[in-house]
DNA sequence: CCAGATCGTTATGACTTGTAATCAATACAT
DNA sequence: ATGTATTGATTACAAGTCATAACGATCTGG
């Protein structure tokens, strides 16, 4: 009997040292490139999203807007995104990658994806696509409850 | 198009949101019980295997030994389980849960397995099978690697 | 024009995590 | 047996993540 039988019982327990594992390795691909997991992820959705506010994108990466600062702090140091003034809204600004992003972010971009691919091992095609979906179902639950949790926890 | 949809072909994406949601949700269903999901996770393993001692709980739950001191410690100090010293080995202490943590303990494991079940909402039994299992295989693909990564990261 | 809301920022604190160093006790090699 | 190295638990410390409150600047609506 393994000693956390127990705990192997929750999605939860295994979601947690499923990710600890995805984190870890995560990081170690993307520190040669001088990236971290936030940071890389701010960084592809700039890209795909050129003249994004950082609002939005607090919204769209789910973290809070202070934090977010930092990150950004981070990427335009060096030299991979841009702050502009927005023209219509003098207290936002614009994000956008510049060249040297775009190029490092095609390299992360691919490093992670055979990172992914890594973690993935094993999984063939439909059981990744089961997983996905999973996950998906998960964090819409979580959202859908997001009100006082209010449930029964005698 | 999703603003994040090359994050969303992640494996890991999903995963890191889905748990932000379930840590969420798992941390504010123990709160009440003056738990988190540490001290839960580190009560449930001690419950189950008595006289354990730290390392070895540290090894099961996978988080340095420094780290797990203050994580008993919060035990201790809630009289929910005791730490004695060992016969045979006066450095080590063995972990017990008194009575009062066996009647938390009781109590905790049916409000997560509550939480979990309204996390995995949605997904029928092979599903959620399907989901463990992946889990599985990605955190054993982790922990096959874990001599230094060094694979294609260009 | 003014009150209120919004955008980015700063400051701050809680929490989790990892590493290095320490002390006591054990194990081992000679 | 004796000194050295190892191990168990702890302490101290630093880094990273995350949330909240508060601020100045700017926009919006009446």
């Amino acid at each position: 009997m393994a000693p956390d039988a127990t705990l192997r019982g929750f999605v939860g327990y295994g979601m947690k040292r499923a990710f600890a594992v995805i984190q870890q390795d995560v990081n170690a691909c993307l520190a040669p490139l001088g990236l971290r997991m936030l940071t890389f992820s701010a960084l592809v959705v700039v890209r795909d999203n050129p003249g994004l506010r950082q609002t939005r994108l607090a919204e769209i990466l789910m973290i809070e807007r202070p934090n977010l600062v930092l990150i950004l702090d981070e990427l335009e140091g060096a030299d991979l995104l841009t702050r502009t003034r927005a023209r219509d809204d003098r207290r936002a600004f614009e994000l956008k990658v510049t060249l040297q992003g775009r190029r490092l972010c095609e390299r992360a971009v691919a490093a992670v994806a055979d990172h992914d691919a890594r973690m993935a091992r094993g999984l063939d095609d439909t059981q990744r696509a089961a997983l996905m979906a999973a996950l998906r179902q998960i964090e819409s639950n979580g959202r859908s409850g997001d009100e006082p949790v209010q449930v029964s926890c005698p």
